[in-house]
DNA sequence: ACCTGAACACCGTTCAAGT
DNA sequence: ACCTGAACACCGTTCAAGT
């Protein structure tokens, strides 16, 4: 007799045991240990470590999803950094988990392609939206584990070099 | 007979190791064979893996240092970004290490001690000097791999922020 | 001061085989 | 579709002992 799994319950057990035991921790032979399998078993499932994770970063990032009605380029920019750094403080080491994935260029890439977009809406011409669409991303990044406080003035400092780049053309 | 090291034999051979190897393949193991050395041995010059890999951050940083007459508050903080990039440039996954050594408290702080005390003196107030240069600080650290023009951009967004911000008071 | 020898408690991944 | 069993090639770290 064996205990079987969808995808989906593996992602979720992979987020439970990042929350017991955080990244340091986690271990394939943990995750099967905890979902009662063989470590050859999540390899049914997805390629890999790396493949896994990025699953978790992306369930991770689509629980945070709001819905919202968003009038300015600059609340839409807030709203989407806003959304990843909380979906980074979510659980125990999402940060790591998230950043990675997107380092990797293997998951999280939602977020950068909005900020593009709405800079490009905005009417930044293409460099200035690659490049600041990256800068904010990175920002968020960095500064999950401010205050809220330091963080909306650090976003104000990037979003303000921001609008006077946007203004002058 | 046996192969006798000093602390920083250790620390070069460890570069050398991670540019051959590249930093998923750096290993204390691999650092002892290398060194034609057991892997406890490691243990007598640094305490663990975490540790030694900090003085490799450190020793990077040291090595991309230079001397530097600064002027304006402005310059200097880009001169420390630079350098900064520089070291991360330096060597095969060198960022990662500085970044993670950084992360955990445990090396690679002095650019950011230069770059607060730079905004203090250029009369930013203590939270803006510390928030300014942390945003520094991993912008720097998050644009690694971009053009150097894309650097240069992204760092006039955020420098731009900061003037705005220390001109008003 | 610097190193060996030997062990402990782990890893990620592969693959033939089972149901 | 999902899992077992068994193996391969590794890890970081500790510690008594040697020179």
């Amino acid at each position: 007799m064996t205990v079987r799994h969808r995808r989906g319950d593996v992602v979720a057990r992979a987020i439970a045991v990042l929350d017991e035991r955080g990244l340091e921790d986690w271990s394939m032979r943990r995750l099967a240990a905890d979902l009662g399998v063989r470590p050859s078993a999540l390899y049914h499932h997805f390629p890999g470590k790396d493949a896994l994770l990025a699953a978790v970063a992306d369930e991770l990032l689509a629980r945070g999803r709001r819905p919202a009605e968003v009038v300015t380029w600059e609340s839409e920019l807030r709203l989407v950094c806003v959304e990843l750094r909380d979906a980074m403080r979510s659980h125990r080491d999402a940060a790591e988990v998230i950043a990675a994935a997107h380092a990797r260029g293997v998951g999280a890439q939602e977020p950068q392609r909005r900020m593009e977009a709405a800079l490009l809406r905005a009417g930044a011409d293409p460099d200035l939206a690659r490049v600041g669409a990256n800068t904010l991303l990175h920002f968020a990044f960095a500064h999950v584990a401010d205050d809220p406080s330091d963080f909306t003035l650090g976003l104000g400092i990037v979003l303000d070099g921001l609008a006077a780049r946007i203004d002058v053309r």
